[in-house]
DNA sequence: CGTCCCCTTGAATGAAGTCAATACGCGTGG
DNA sequence: CCACGCGTATTGACTTCATTCAAGGGGACG
C-alpha cells in the first residue's frame, strides 16, 4: 500500500522482493485520515510515531510571533516525515493537513523491524533522508537568492518533478491544490506578489493554474525562469549499484 | 581528539566511557588542513568521506547562474557533515574553509565500526543529524519571513548559542569571522544593507563586533530583536533517559 | 608604496509590500 | 430557492525596505 513511497525509492535504487515485502509490512500499521487544515502534530508535542503520507498534500510550519507563517516543506504522497523523529522530546514545527490526507503511523518497533534485515531499504530510506535535507537547503537557497518569479516557478517545477516521481503526472499535468497564500507562505512572498506572479507565468505561456489543477505548457521555459536544475533531487538511479539485481 | 563534537553531543544525551572511546577512535584518521577560502569539496564531485570539523569556520554555499551565490550552512568546530553522505553519488553543493580549517576525515568504514557496538553514540549521532535539518529549516524561516535586522540577529544569536555548546564561547565572547559579505550570503541581503543593521545593532548596544570578534552585550535584548527561541537547536538534555548513567 | 579587500556612507532606484475595493464560487441556513 | 457569509482571487494606487550605484577610508601584505 505504501507504493508511492516504493516507487520513489526505486528511483535511487532497485528494490528486491523482499525489500518490497519489508516495505509492504510497514502497511499493516494504523492508517489515519484528516480533514483539510486539521494538525497532524503540533510544534512542542511529543512526536510519537512516524508519518508516511499515501494520500493529499501537507505541511511543515512555523508561526512567527508576529503573526506571519512560514511553510517550510511540503508533503506529497510517498513523502515520509522525519524518520528517529523520536529521538527528540519535542517538535520544534507544526504539521498540517493542505487538503484531506492519508497517513501511516509507523511505530518505532515497526520501523526498526523493517530495516532491521534489509540494508538496501536502509539504504534507500537513507538516502531519501539526505534527499530532504536537500530540498530543504534548496528552499533556503530558494527564498534567499531569487526574485518573486523565480521563487515560485522553482516551486512549481520542484513539485512538479516530485509527484511526476510517484506517478501524479498525467499529459503534463497534476493536482495542484495549494492557495496562494500558501505558496506566498512557502515563498516568503505576499498573496497579492504570488498573484501578479501566476499572471505573469500564465500571460507567458508556462503553465496553466485553475481550480486546483496544473499544467506544465512549456517545461523548458519554465525550469530557466526558475533556474531549476533537478541536481538535488538526485533521481538518476544513483544506488544502481547497490540495487537487487545490479 | 573530536571533543568538541562529544561535548556537543553530551547536550544531548551522557555518554558513557565506551561510548567516547568509541568517538575518540575516530580521531585515528586522517586530518587535514584547509586555508581560508580553500574548496573543501566541490559540487558535482563524489563525496568520498564525512569530514568532522575540528577547528575553523567553513560553509556550505551554492552558486547561481546569476552570479550570486547563497551560503546555506555555517560549520563550526564539532559540526559533522551529513553522515552517510557517500550514498549520493554527486554533490549538490561546495563547502569551502571560511577561514583556516582543520578537518577529520572520517571513513565509511571507520565510521560504521564507531556506531556499531554503541547505540547510544548512533542515536547522538543521529539527534545530531536532526537539529541540522532543524536548522536548515530555521535557516528557511530566516529568510523567508524576517526582515534585514531581524535575519541578521538571528543568525548571529544561533553561531553564538552554536559556539557556546562547544566552549568557544568566553565572557560573552568569540571569534566571529565572517564577513559582512557573506553574512549576506548567508542572509539573503547585500553587503551594504548588512552593514547598516550591523551599525544599528551597535548603536542599540546590542553587540560590539570588531576584527572578527564578537561581544554580546545584551543577549535577551538581541533575542528578541531576533525573535530567537532556541527550541529548535534542542540542547536541553532531551536524550537524557538514553544516558549512560540515567 | 601601491594594491586589494573590507568596511562605511549618501543618494537614487526599484521590487515587493500594504491598503483597499471588487469579483467569484461555494456551502449554509432562512 | 435565494440571501448571506466566507475564503480565495484579482486589480490599482501608494509606500517602504532593501538594492544599486558611487565614492572614500583604512588596514594588511607584497
Amino acid at each position: 500500500m505504501p507504493h508511492k513511497l516504493i516507487r520513489k525509492l526505486e528511483h535511487f535504487t532497485r528494490l528486491a522482493p523482499d525489500d518490497r515485502a519489508a516495505l509492504d509490512a510497514l502497511a499493516q500499521h494504523r492508517q489515519r485520515v484528516y480533514r483539510a487544515r486539521e494538525t497532524i502534530i503540533n510544534e512542542g508535542d511529543k512526536p510519537e510515531v512516524i508519518n508516511l503520507f499515501l494520500d493529499g498534500w501537507a505541511c511543515r510550519y512555523k508561526d512567527l510571533e508576529n503573526g506571519k507563517r512560514q511553510i517550510m516543506s511540503i508533503f506529497v504522497p510517498g513523502d515520509i516525515c522525519d524518520l528517529n523523529i523520536f529521538i527528540l522530546k519535542y517538535m520544534d514545527h507544526s504539521i498540517a493537513a493542505l487538503t484531506p490526507v492519508t497517513v501511516l503511523e509507523i511505530s518505532r518497533d515497526a520501523f526498526e523491524r523493517a530495516i532491521a534485515r534489509c540494508p538496501r531499504v536502509m539504504q534507500a530510506l537513507w538516502w531519501d533522508t539526505l534527499v530532504t535535507v536537500a530540498v530543504q537547503r534548496e528552499w533556503t537557497m530558494n527564498v534567499g537568492q531569487r526574485d518573486a518569479r523565480e521563487r515560485i516557478s522553482h516551486l512549481i517545477c520542484e513539485l512538479y518533478t516530485r509527484l511526476d516521481c510517484v506517478g501524479l503526472v498525467t499529459d503534463s499535468a497534476c493536482l495542484f491544490p495549494l492557495t496562494q497564500s500558501e505558496l506566498g507562505e512557502a515563498t516568503g512572498l505576499t498573496p497579492v506578489s504570488v498573484n501578479r506572479v501566476l499572471q505573469d507565468l500564465r500571460r507567458s505561456n508556462l503553465i496553466q493554474l485553475h481550480d486546483s489543477r496544473l499544467r506544465i505548457l512549456d517545461l523548458p521555459g519554465l525550469q530557466q525562469a526558475a533556474m531549476f536544475n533537478p541536481n538535488y533531487l538526485h533521481l538518476d538511479q544513483e544506488g544502481s549499484h547497490l540495487a537487487a539485481n545490479a
